[in-house]
DNA sequence: CTTTAGCACTCTTCTGGGCCAAGTGCTATC
DNA sequence: GATAGCACTTGGCCCAGAAGAGTGCTAAAG
């Protein structure tokens, strides 16, 4: 990375006003395009110079020799670190996102309604995912017979989400045995992690070597059969407004692939996952995911932790063009996973 | 429509070769090339004859004066109907359908991967829904309290299908409110019609005037609440393989509509529910979905209603280009309908 | 009456040249 | 350091001409 330091104030802002000419517009700016627009009559030789250090810095490159300047992903990463936290959402996308989210009771709903939302007030697509078991306190099972040797499983965990189940088992269980299961469970576990309680059902079954026992038994089946998966993945990952992303500069062979990747949900999953961790608070902004993903060249992600105190419960993120609105949809995001906090810890 | 019963079986012949090379060529078949590939040694001359009276009775349409011949909607109507039934699937499709389908256990986890191989199998979007409240027996409810003035509400169908909801009463009820209520739900309707049970639900609470009943009053509550609801639509419609639709001939403006109106689930129901009627047997061939719909210009669908014995539970559909393997999706479509009905059968 | 061969005609697509606009880099100047 | 001037590069656009594919029609052959 060859000499970041060298940015001055009269090239930062000019590196700006070529970042926001070309998001708005499309096209590489050249010196000309640019003395016009700048409020200090700056002369396109100035400019022309300037331009030949941000090339030299690394921020800027040239399709060809004679066309204009274009941005490269180390200028979108400056220009995102100058503009964060300063702007306000409109009022009216605002009012478009409280109104959508309020009233929601569960999480998955209320991330079904953001990846919605994202959609809307971004120029891309929308993706929300809930964290999957293994953060997640046990609040309550509840095991009901539908049939010979068919059980319906209801888990609820203290996140609000609800996974039900219906399962095969090899032997019949009554509904009698179920719910000794279940008040065995509920009362045991309570409050404890998802993964724990399957960890330390397998250790007493394991332990309880009498084959009398008949709760032992039931217990061991229930878990073998799945009942207490929470896994299920796509029924946790919310990605909309795939149609965003279609737009006339795009090659329609990319265009498959990438509609194709975000169809498999657990990709997307993946790559949210790589880059936002527990640990960070706020909004944050990768540019350049070709890295991790080709068929994303051209694509950032802006994503946040959704988080109900201090604990992760999913993630939301908006992936779309390098070419967007950051302020924008910096604001929203960050804005919608502030609402995710407060909405949700008032149904606590 | 002029002169249909004019089709000898020559032009029968020579219409059949055109549309199968238009399908695999997708460029305007011309007489030159017909003539080449057919096996009787007809002539170009011969083959324009006959073209021209093809043109003239509104199966073949030229794109100008000096280009090929391609079908019309007419022509892949008449097409459709004369190969269908003819073709057997092809081993290695059968069993990945079957082995994708195997094992299912309720009617949404079966449409979800139905949608999912039909996207596989075929060269366009798969469609799954299941068929809403209406038409499902109620088997069970289960109401668990979650909290004050919280209740989790899980509704299941003779179908399989699992509705669960967590909302938000006016007054508080404790479980053993609960308890009462649904065990007066399950007595009194198990085998009702989801919607009927609701109706007769309404009815019993006004007329059962009482302020004093406890029962009454907590069946109210759980009514208005919306406990009963197997709305929830975005969760029974499944629609997978949209990257499908991404071929290089599109024009990206309608591309976009196009996903668009796919990513509006209710949408791609109302078009099944418009052209699937539960009368009708077997799959039906749908020529000319822009007659409905604008954005879907040259798309087809192809679809069945989804059975268990004479009851319809739900449609299939594969939504794909005018150009595409008639016989192969048709036969795929059929082949799914058949192992509906036989593995849900089973598990009834 | 059907089929075929021949031929002139139409229309699209591809190609190459020339022109223009936009933009650059360099140098000389203020 | 900023500016003005100027020669140079390059992609996009327009146009004309050639090539290719296909047609319709007519006349002849089966």
């Amino acid at each position: 990375m060859p000499n970041q330091g060298q940015i001055g104030p009269r090239e930062r802002e000019i590196l700006t006003a070529i970042i926001e000419t070309y998001i708005s517009s499309g096209e590489p700016v050249g010196s000309r395009t640019l003395s016009r627009q700048n409020k200090d009559g700056l002369s396109p030789a100035t400019i022309r110079n300037v331009m030949s250090d941000l090339v030299e810095a690394g921020f800027l490159e040239q399709p060809h020799t004679s066309a204009g300047r274009v941005p490269t992903a180390q200028a979108y990463r400056y220009y995102v670190d100058q503009i964060s936290g300063k702007a306000l959402l409109s009022p009216s996308d605002q009012s478009l996102i409280s109104e959508t989210l309020q009233g929601t009771v569960d999480i998955q709903q209320f991330l079904e309604r953001t990846s919605h939302v994202l959609s809307l007030v971004s120029s891309g697509v929308g993706v929300a995912i809930a964290s999957s078991g293994f953060e997640n306190a046990l609040e309550h099972v509840h095991f009901s017979r539908q049939g010979p040797n068919k059980v319906l499983a209801v888990v609820v965990t203290r996140s609000g989400m609800v996974h039900d189940r219906i399962m095969r088992l090899h032997i019949d269980l009554s509904q009698t045995d179920l719910d000794t299961a279940s008040n065995y469970i509920n009362a045991n576990f309570r409050g404890w992690t998802v993964d724990k309680v399957k960890a330390e059902i397998a250790r007493r079954v394991e332990d309880a070597r009498s084959e009398y026992d008949h709760l032992m038994q039931s217990l061991k089946e229930l878990y073998e059969s799945g009942a207490l998966a929470t896994g299920e993945p796509a029924k946790n990952i919310f990605v909309e407004g795939v149609s965003n992303l279609v737009v006339k500069e795009e090659d329609h062979e990319r265009l498959r692939e990438l509609l194709k990747t975000l169809e498999e949900k657990e990709r997307v999953a993946e790559l949210l996952s790589a880059y936002l961790d527990t640990k960070q608070e706020a909004v944050r902004v990768v540019i350049g995911l070709e890295e991790a993903m080709p068929e994303m060249r051209n694509l950032v992600l802006i994503g946040a932790p959704a988080r109900v105190g201090e604990e992760m419960r999913g993630s939301l993120a908006v992936i779309g063009p390098t070419r967007m609105d950051y302020q924008h949809t910096i604001t929203a995001v960050s804005y919608i996973a502030q609402l995710f906090d407060k909405l949700l810890n008032e149904n606590a």
